[in-house]
RNA sequence: CGGAGUGUAGCGCAGUUUGGUAGCGCAUCUGGUUUGGGACCAGAGGGUCGGGGGUUCGAAUCCCUCCACUCCGACCA
C-alpha cells in the first residue's frame, strides 16, 4: 500500500474523553472514530488489524472442526420468549418493532437462533456432535459504555455453539475449544490466562474465561502464587482460616454505641481491630425459607460476594438487599445496629466469621452493640458458608500457595450450557432407541474488537502502538526521504516496494510529501513493527537503514539483502 | 437511574465571574524557503459559541428548559 493512497488520520493531541491508553492510541493512530456513545467506525487502518484477528480466529475454529454460519443481527421476540429470556433480560436488550408492530431485538448473543436452527436441521444422534460459529456484530445496550472498543455497545464477537447427545461428548468439544482458544490468544501475542469462571444462573458443569492481564481490566482475577490456579473473583473460593477458633477470653457485654453506624466508626470510636468486627447484611429470602429475609454475616473488612450469596438455597435470586422499612418491623433495629444475637431471621455466616472469637457486632437494638461475642458460648454457631470475596494473601483453594489479585480484560469465554436452552426450546434428536433426546450444548465466545484494544494495552510505549507481527496493519514501513525530489530514492523505493509485495509482505510505502520527522512519528504511532529508511546518502553506499519498532538503535542493511533480511525477521 | 462535570472551528483550549463586532495553538488550503525526528515566512478558508425559549438597546456571557458527551456509583446470560 502506498501511504499517499491510504487514509493515515493520525492525531498529535489526545482527545480528552479517551481515558485508557488503548482508546487514546486507537484514536490517535486513526484506527477508529466515535459515532455516538459506544458506537465506533473502524477506519481503514483499524480494519486491517481487525481482519487479521478474524483470520486467526477463523483458521483455528476451522482447525477445531467448527463450521462457519452467519445469523441475523435482528432476532424475532418469539425465540426469546420461548427461552424465557425476553422477560429475564433487562434493558441491556435493545428491543424494537417492525412496521407490522411485531417485536424484535438486536442480538446481544445467539443461543436462541442457533438452537432454533439446529432443531430444524439436525434430526439424528448420528449427526452429533456439531459445532457452528460466526463472526458477527452484537449489540448490548450497556448502561455505561467506556474505554472505546473495550466496552462498547456494538461490537464484533466470534460466537460458537456446540451440540451433543451426551455430557462426555460436550466435555470433549469443550476441551478442544479450550485448546483452540489457547492457540488463538497465543498466536495473537497476548499475555493471557484461562481462569475458572462462574456459570451464572444457567448452571452447567464448567466455564472458563480467558483474560488478558492489564491494569485497565474490569475484572478481578485471583491467582495462586505457587500453582496454576486462577479464578475470577466471582468464583474464587474463600477457604476457612487454618486452625481452631480461639477460646473466649472476654466477657459478653452490651455497650451503648450512639452515632456508630459503620464499621469504620466502630473501629475508630471503640478501638476495636477491624478483624474483630462483623458486618450484617439483610437480603430477601427464597421460598425455601420460612422467613421473608436472611441475615448474612461477614468480617468487617471483607466484601460480600453476591454471586456466592445468590447461589445459597435460602437466598432469593436475583440477590436483593432488604430495605430498612422492610426489616425494621421484624428485627427492631436499623442498619448499623444489626448482629447475630437475638436475630429473629435465619443467619448464615462466612467461614472466616465462624473462626472468630471475642468479636463485636450490633445488638439488634438501635445504638447498642455487643462486644466480646463468642460462638457456642453466647449463641449457637449458625449455618456456615463461603460468602465473601477472596482478598490478596488468602490461602489458595487449590491448597498450594497464597492468592494474589490482578486485573484482567475478558477476551474469551468457554461455557458448558448443558440443556438449559435445548430443553426450553425443545431441541431434540432421535437417539439409538428412536426416542427424542434433548441435546447438550456448549457456547464459546471471543470479543474480536476487544482483543484489538487488549493487545494495545499490553503493547505500547510513549511513541505509540507496538503491534505484534500477527496484528500489525502493515508489517514493514518503507520510509523514503525526499521521495518527490530524489530520483534515485524514488526509483529504488518503488523497486523495493514491488519486491516486498511480490514476497507477500504487508508493506506500506510512505510516499507522502512529508518531512522525515512526521513520517517517523506516524509509523511509530501506528505501530508498524519494521521500518526501512531509504535515503540518498545511504544509497550512495549501497545501504538502507533498518529499525525494529522495539529497537533502540537502527542498523545498516545492504540494499540487495533487504528482502531476505526482512523475510528472516518475519519468520 | 442517583451524584459530579463538560459542550466555543476537524483536534486541544481561552473568553462566561463583571453582557458591548468570537480568539489562540495544532490541523487544512495557497505561495515561497526548507528537507534525517511532528519545519519556517507570508497569506487564506473554516463558527447558527449543543438546541429552544426568555431578560436586555445588545447574550458565548444572565435566567428557564431540553439534548449530547464524560467521570463516579448502582446494573450486567
Amino acid at each position: 500500500m502506498r501511504a499517499s493512497q491510504f487514509l493515515i488520520s493520525t492525531l498529535k493531541e489526545t482527545p480528552t474523553d479517551a481515558e485508557v491508553i488503548s482508546h487514546q492510541l486507537m484514536l490517535r493512530a486513526g484506527m477508529i472514530r466515535k459515532l455516538a456513545s459506544g458506537l465506533y467506525t473502524w477506519l481503514p487502518m483499524g480494519l486491517r488489524t481487525l481482519r487479521k484477528v478474524e483470520r486467526i480466529v477463523r483458521e483455528e475454529m476451522e482447525a477445531a472442526g467448527a463450521l462457519e454460519v452467519l445469523m441475523p443481527a435482528i432476532q424475532p421476540a418469539e425465540l426469546w420468549q420461548e427461552s424465557g429470556r425476553w422477560e429475564k433480560y433487562g434493558p441491556e436488550l435493545l428491543r424494537l418493532k417492525d412496521r407490522h408492530d411485531r417485536d424484535f431485538c438486536v442480538g446481544p448473543t445467539h443461543e436462541e437462533v442457533i438452537t432454533d436452527m439446529i432443531r430444524r436441521e439436525i434430526k439424528s444422534y448420528k449427526q452429533l456432535p456439531a459445532n457452528f460459529y460466526q463472526i458477527q456484530t452484537k449489540f448490548r445496550d450497556e448502561i455505561r459504555p467506556r474505554f472505546g472498543v473495550m466496552r462498547s455497545r456494538e461490537f464484533i464477537m466470534k460466537d460458537a455453539y456446540s451440540f451433543h447427545s451426551n455430557r462426555e461428548s460436550l466435555q470433549e468439544t469443550y476441551d478442544r475449544m479450550y485448546d483452540a482458544y489457547v492457540r488463538i490468544f497465543t498466536r495473537l501475542g497476548l499475555d493471557f490466562r484461562p481462569v475458572l469462571a462462574d456459570n451464572g444462573s444457567i448452571g452447567g458443569n464448567s466455564s472458563h474465561e480467558f483474560h488478558v492481564l492489564a491494569s485497565s481490566g474490569e475484572d478481578d482475577i485471583a491467582f495462586s502464587d505457587s500453582s496454576s490456579y486462577a479464578a475470577n473473583i466471582e468464583k474464587a473460593e474463600a477457604v476457612a482460616p487454618a486452625g481452631e477458633r480461639a477460646a473466649p477470653s472476654e466477657e459478653l457485654r452490651l455497650v451503648d454505641t450512639p452515632n456508630t453506624k459503620t464499621i469504620a466508626q466502630l473501629v475508630e470510636q471503640y478501638n476495636l481491630p477491624i478483624e474483630k468486627t462483623i458486618k450484617t447484611l439483610i437480603v430477601v429470602a427464597s421460598d425455601e425459607v420460612d422467613a421473608d429475609f436472611v441475615a448474612l454475616l461477614i468480617r468487617g473488612d471483607h466484601e460480600l460476594n453476591e454471586v456466592k450469596a445468590e447461589k445459597l438455597p435460602q437466598v432469593a435470586a436475583p440477590l436483593q438487599f432488604a430495605t430498612e422499612e422492610q426489616f425494621r418491623p421484624i428485627i427492631g433495629a436499623g442498619p448499623g445496629s444489626l448482629g447475630p444475637i437475638n436475630m429473629p431471621i435465619p443467619v448464615i455466616i462466612d467461614r472466616t466469621v465462624a473462626k472468630m472469637a471475642d468479636f463485636g457486632a450490633g445488638a439488634n437494638i438501635d445504638d447498642k452493640h455487643y462486644f466480646g461475642i463468642n460462638w457456642e458460648r453466647d449463641l449457637p454457631l449458625p449455618e456456615v458458608a463461603d460468602l465473601r470475596n477472596v482478598v490478596a494473601g488468602d490461602p489458595s483453594p487449590c491448597g498450594e500457595g497464597k492468592l494474589e489479585i490482578k486485573r484482567g480484560i475478558e477476551v474469551g469465554h468457554v461455557f458448558q450450557l448443558g440443556n438449559s436452552y435445548s430443553s426450553a426450546m425443545n431441541a431434540t434428536v432421535l437417539d439409538e432407541n428412536g426416542k427424542a433426546a434433548i441435546m447438550e450444548m456448549g457456547c464459546y465466545g471471543i470479543g474480536v474488537t476487544r482483543v484489538v484494544a487488549a493487545s494495545i494495552e499490553q503493547n505500547h510505549d510513549e511513541n505509540g502502538i507496538i503491534w505484534p507481527l500477527a496484528l500489525a496493519p502493515f508489517t514493514v514501513a518503507l520510509v523514503p526521504l525526499n521521495y518527490d525530489k530524489s530520483e534515485a530514492v524514488q526509483v529504488k523505493s518503488d523497486e523495493l516496494y514491488a519486491q516486498l509485495q511480490a514476497a507477500g509482505i504487508d508493506v506500506l510505502l510512505d510516499d507522502r510529501k512529508e518531512r522525515p520527522g512526521v513520517k517517523f512519528a506516524d509509523m511509530e504511532l501506528i505501530g508498524v513493527p519494521h521500518r526501512v529508511v531509504i535515503s540518498e546518502r545511504g544509497l550512495g553506499n549501497g545501504q538502507l537503514e533498518y529499525k525494529g519498532r522495539r529497537d533502540g538503535e537502527s542498523q545498516d542493511i545492504a540494499v540487495d539483502q533487504l528482502v531476505s533480511f526482512l523475510q528472516q525477521q518475519l519468520s
